[in-house]
DNA sequence: TTAATGACCTATC
DNA sequence: CGATAGGCCATTA
């Protein structure tokens, strides 16, 4: 299994309704260190309908810049769609909805 | 093989 | 608090 692979599994398994960060996702991986390739491998991303991307977000809850697939704004409305509320700032409420990767509470 | 790039993170000024 | 620099790892040319 290459590194793709493993990240695209954990990022495949952040429930709904519940955000990770890059390192969050780097680190379930199997490397705290990969959250540059993270970033890569969901820029590549060859199954865009299995892999949410749109759960990925950074350690400071903001969301990526470079994230255009359909617009900043687009990422937002999907998040806000399945239940993540946001901050004043614009950010995702991380104390609240980032994904601890070990309890699926969502199931 | 070397050099360059990136949807990041942390430390420092 | 905003800006800058360095480090980290895998992929690509």
């Amino acid at each position: 299994m290459n590194t793709f692979e493993r990240i695209y599994e954990v990022v495949r398994a952040i429930p709904k309704g519940k955000v990770a960060s890059y390192g969050l996702v780097a680190l379930l991986a199997g490397n705290p260190r990969w959250s540059r390739v993270v970033g890569y491998a969901l820029h590549v991303n060859p199954e865009p309908i299995a892999i949410p991307c749109h759960r990925v977000v950074t350690k400071n809850g903001e969301l990526s810049k470079a994230f255009a697939f359909g617009g900043d704004n687009m990422q937002r409305a999907l998040l806000a769609e399945e239940g993540v509320e946001f901050l004043a700032d614009g950010r995702v409420d991380m104390e609240r909805f980032l994904w601890s990767g070990s309890e699926d509470i969502y199931k």
